[in-house]
DNA sequence: CGGTTGTTTGACACGCGTCAAGCTTCGTGG
DNA sequence: CCACGAAGCTTGACGCGTGTCAAACAACCG
């Protein structure tokens, strides 16, 4: 019952990417091995099949500052995980209006809602040079057809993708502009402490306008935002270098509640 | 390798629902005979294994108008699909704000969203007397690994939904109100259209305060955006009752040109 | 039939967008 | 390594769109 690499590759293949900007695929060692393994939503510690879990990632690949790992409407073939450094997903109005509607760090999924109709949904945009694990969506449904434990695992990530973007439409459609710079400030610490980083202490890899579009206010905004938390002693900003100096009334900001 | 009712209902049983304010399940019919069949997002016409399906739903539930099929942390075991009715689904932040974070008419799946850590994430309640086909999860897990084009079909409307929460992010995100107003409008009547439902004459099942907070405006700018289109001419609206008469200038106002 | 819930409309306030200016940082090529 | 231009950030002034508050009306329901 187990998938072979072999088997996997010459049933599916291994297609090079279409973008001729982005550097050729690298050969992927064992996720055993790997060191951001105990972070990787895709392949976590806890997943009983470690042993078929390896021979899904056929490659690495490498994406450049400010270049797409995939883009609207290229035809969906892959998931993946990132690697290594960061990327936004936009997504598109039919009229040409965009918004950033996540970002995405170390470990976690990116690709799903290519799912759907076979088409990429959205743009996949490096914020910093970056990495990624290449996973053959026909091999992870044909994986899941045969280990109970994989299939469990995807429906619970693509599950979980659909209550973090619910929890993203509470913020915009509740929150004032502090309550949501307030909980994406939270939101980034509690993920980079949950991969061992500091979280209080760290660097906002997108700009104000990407983080902006993001949650839903104007660039000037987050940049007033940022300057009136830093003035009532909650965090310290120098450009891009954020620092939490006060985690609990930062909540409280996050609720509503006066931070003075 | 087929699963059958006997079997599927020996294994997992069926669990009667936790709220004595519901009606109790009723036996369901075969999903062959099911008048909605056409709509079902579900089990859609297209799926090849129709024998395999018509085994998933062990019954029907019905909800009256106002009372939860599920709710917040109540334990996940089902998945269902709006059989009559329809349905508002409200997520809750942890301070006590909420929001309808989407409407679900017949044929479209609910709880979706419970599948990530075992409890429902949020809160479905019927907007009318309604009633829902019931597919127990792991029912729907084991059929999904026996039957690729079941598993491929589950994927794709887990997909789906993470496309329209991202669409609705878009517009919490970028749209005035008059905006998103005519989206909503301009969805529904698509929505309704497909179900061999008039598109351009309908009636809205949710209160006003209800659509403000799903289209993240208060109830206040609702009414007063549909006064607006209905003085320009746009629609006809009767408080519930909403008849569309220029399809292209609503559609014109959704893209914020004006549509005077 | 009366009370409750929902809807519409007006007046006013205020948070955030817009526009603009000046500063800092970054990237690139000489 | 420096110079220069572009891109990004901050801050201020001002206006508009939407929220808030209030009142009157309509619809619904027991």
């Amino acid at each position: 019952m187990l998938v072979a690499r072999e088997r996997a590759s010459e049933r599916y293949g291994y297609e090079v990417p279409h973008s001729s900007t982005t550097a050729r695929p690298l050969p992927a060692e064992s996720c055993k091995r790997c060191a951001m393994r105990q972070f990787c939503a895709m392949n976590p510690d806890d997943l009983a099949c470690t042993r078929e879990m390896d021979d899904l990632v056929l490659a690495y690949r490498q994406i450049k500052k400010g270049e797409a790992l995939y883009r609207v409407g290229d035809t969906f073939k892959n998931v993946y995980a990132v690697r290594t450094g960061s990327f936004k997903k936009v997504t598109l109005l039919p009229d040409g209006r965009e918004q950033v509607t996540g970002f995405y760090l170390a470990g976690e999924p990116l690709g799903l809602d290519g799912i759907s109709n076979g088409q990429c949904a959205s743009d996949a945009i490096a914020l910093e040079d970056s990495s990624v694990c290449v996973m053959p969506f026909q091999l992870l449904e044909l994986l899941s057809r045969e280990v109970k434990a994989v299939q469990h695992h995807v429906y619970r990530m693509l599950s979980a993708e659909l209550v973090r973007e619910s929890g993203l439409m509470l913020l915009l459609g509740t929150m004032t502009a502090d309550e949501r710079v307030a909980s994406f400030l939270l939101d980034l610490s509690g993920r980079l402490q949950a991969r061992a980083y500091s979280p209080t202490q760290f660097v906002l890899r997108m700009t104000r306008e990407e983080l902006g579009s993001f949650l839903g206010i104007k660039l000037e905004t987050v940049s007033r935002s940022l300057s009136r938390f830093q003035k009532d002693g909650l965090i310290e900003v120098n450009g891009k270098d954020i620092r939490i100096l006060d985690l609990r009334r930062l909540s409280e900001a996050q609720q509503g509640r006066c931070p003075a």
